[in-house]
DNA sequence: AAGTACAACGACATCGTTTACGTAAAATTA
DNA sequence: TAATTTTACGTAAACGATGTCGTTGTACTT
């Protein structure tokens, strides 16, 4: 028992027994038993983080910012990827939940999946990033989509381009509801009649319509695509049709990548504060477990930011 | 203790009896309680992963792939970046190991670490990715390095390139060891006399060097990098001297990037098995978990590939 | 019919820590 | 000085699952 409060740092034990503790745990080579400790009902200092896919950029961004304001606080770290599948989702909050995480923070792939109400009405805290749920609330953090879509093709109407599609995938996420909404919205105020919307599925079909589309007498003038996957596929059908982005067509994608200054012509996208968004999350689920933020549940949303290359058809990239 | 053997598999349970205690569990939602499990010297049924930085390409696959074969067995997975620190990487270690995981996985940034050696001694197994340590044996996982680079070296020569420097990051890791001497043994195989080895800091201070370097009179016509990190920079500092690829100046990398491929001209790499090297040492770390596998610690080395495209001046990419 | 083997289950102790409580000794107060 | 409070420990119980062992019941021998 004095070992116990000599190592929780209460306050009833004398200096002298305080040395001899630390001495013998040195000589014993001591480590407290962390799953002793959790049968009584301490925290485990740690925090599941699920995330559809780690290898994604975006979320390998995110990632690493949670890990480290984790580990600023002394957290661990669980990662998982629910491979966007609502039943390997569900099936690792299950794990996370019983293991157990202190909170977990969710990239959820469905908004509705009713385990979700579940896992809220348990006592594990959860903030979900990127994309909030819609069948519970939670305290969620976000980026400003439509805003940004609004951004992006407003820059494309501006450059004069009559024929912009919007090229997307998942867009049955919200997230992805937002941008081609703000896509609508552009295009509304600019009052075009031209409203083009294409999801693509896998890397391997998005081929052929991609080639299809961008092969037609009337194809499109410019492009906005809504995440940086259909970004990719994009540049790469562009490349393999050799039709020339700024100048025979342009394009701007929504979530910036880093090698997008190193593609010819550079590619205009819009920035998201991945990091960031990665840190406020777990600041806010920390806050959270740690019983310092009791308000009911926050949206935090982030905003974005145009960064402008040269694939919109202006000649010079902004600094 | 009826209920406990049901749930694990015990033989001597009527079916009766575990009809009715799967009914009391449903109805009560029981679940295992992980920690008093563990409480009593069971498996957790998680493993560790530390990586130096989860946001690079290659480590992001590596653990997309150890986190889903991870999962195929039931397995959980921590994550944890070391940032290239030894003293985080020891902190990690020390806080898996205690919290328990079964065994990890790493990705050492110093071979001679002496906690090391504490871990390795520990019954905790532990698998190397990447890079082996030296001051303990582990089992552990890599790639071909050294033939890789030769491979890479080889054909820079075979294309006439005469003055071919060698740039990299991290000089001091065995990897990085390992495809230098590669580099080296090319040269001497070719009977070269330019030989030059830069190393790369951070990316800031790289672009002066390297600006420094590309700008000489008798600067290097070809370029071997060591790394996805250094053949990034490399291609940056060449876009801003506005020095072409493939035709001015020879270049092929070591670790391929999906990138690759969108950049004029596409560049050459050595394509690693990242996401294969991620599964075979979660599926032996796993087997030594599990007992299946008790010799002595192994070394599994697998093979690369030399993916040809154009910045090695070759006129088209090989399929 | 009695003895033997084994299947099916329950009682109890145990893992390592913390909470609650008890009890001295020391410090403070009346 | 006696009464009270505070300090510094120790003891007992609990957290939830499992290993060990004991008990009962059933089937099979002989």
């Amino acid at each position: 028992m004095t070992v116990s409060r000599m190592i929780n740092g209460h306050p009833y034990v004398t200096p002298a027994t305080a040395k001899k503790v630390r001495e013998a745990i040195r000589k014993l080579n001591y480590r407290p038993n962390h799953a002793a400790r959790m049968l009584t009902g301490k925290l485990s200092r740690s925090i599941g983080l699920i995330v559809p896919d780690i290898s994604d950029t975006f979320f390998s961004v995110v990632s690493h910012a949670v890990q480290e304001t984790a580990r600023a606080q002394n957290y661990l770290v669980w990662l998982a990827a629910s491979e966007d599948d609502p039943a390997i989702e569900a099936a690792q909050v299950e794990s996370m939940t019983h293991h157990p995480v202190d909170g977990i923070l969710l990239v959820p792939t469905q908004s509705r999946e009713p385990y979700l109400k579940a896992i809220v009405a348990g006592n594990t805290p959860v903030v979900t990033i990127d994309r909030p749920i819609e069948v519970a609330t939670t305290d969620s953090v976000g980026v400003e989509n439509q805003a940004g879509a609004v951004m992006a093709v407003d820059h494309l109407v501006e450059h004069g381009y009559k024929k912009i599609v919007c090229i997307s995938t998942n867009a049955h996420l919200r997230t992805m509801k937002d941008r081609i909404a703000g896509y609508r919205d552009s295009l509304r105020k600019a009052k075009r009649s031209y409203q083009n919307e294409l999801e693509l599925k896998s890397s391997a079909s998005s081929k052929a319509v991609l080639a299809e589309l961008l092969s037609a007498r009337n194809r499109p003038d410019a492009i906005f695509t809504a995440n940086n996957a259909s970004t990719i596929w994009v540049i790469e059908a562009l490349k393999e049709l050799n039709i020339q982005m700024g100048k025979e067509i342009g394009l701007v994608g929504f979530d910036d990548v880093d090698f997008f200054t190193l593609i010819t012509p550079s590619v205009t996208a819009v920035r998201q504060p991945a990091a960031e968004l990665g840190n406020v999350a777990t600041r806010l689920l920390l806050q959270r477990i740690n019983g310092e933020f009791k308000s009911t549940s926050v949206r935090t949303i982030l905003p974005v930011t145009l960064t402008i290359r040269e694939s919109c058809g202006c000649r010079r990239a902004s600094a």
